[in-house]
DNA sequence: CAAACATGTCAAATATTTTTGACATCAACT
DNA sequence: AGTTGATGTCAAAAATATTTGACATGTTTG
């Protein structure tokens, strides 16, 4: 039932001068832990938190979020 | 501190076929009480009832939800 | 080897989003 | 006048996201 969203968090983070994930976290005002919660795709983020990491590379939010409807 | 995210959801809604709050919410599997307090900027969403919402009007996130950085 | 750094994980506390149920108002209709 | 539907609000509970602090691993560097 719950739809699933993967990123491209982790690649935009090596493309990107291989910015660390505490570097990312800092940059977007999160813990580091959540950068590592949404790149390994425990939970998705705020709406919030998705615009401050998409726009960190550049990026609209489908760029960086993609959602796969469930049937 | 916290950004402010607008949507929207409303002029949407009476584009498509003056669809109801209660319809939207159906649509996409969440309470009416949800979409009321989206539409009136109560809180933002999850990035999964964004996805929701954005593709039941065949939008992008980004043409439903607009994120004012903060200073 | 030891120190530093990047990453991953865990658990408990806190914050935020979402649900449920109830009630109020207003407009449209019979 | 009464009913129905759409919207708004409130409060408490439940679910989910986020933080904090701690610790473990592997890699790199002095």
């Amino acid at each position: 039932m719950s739809a699933h969203i993967t990123n491209a968090i982790r690649k935009l983070r090596f493309e990107h001068n291989e910015m660390t994930q505490q570097q990312l976290a800092d940059a977007v005002d999160v813990s580091r832990q959540t950068i590592v919660a949404i790149e390994k795709g425990k939970y998705s983020p705020s709406l919030e938190v998705a615009f401050k990491i998409a726009r960190q590379f550049d990026k609209s939010v489908e760029e960086v979020f993609f959602w796969q409807q469930q049937g």
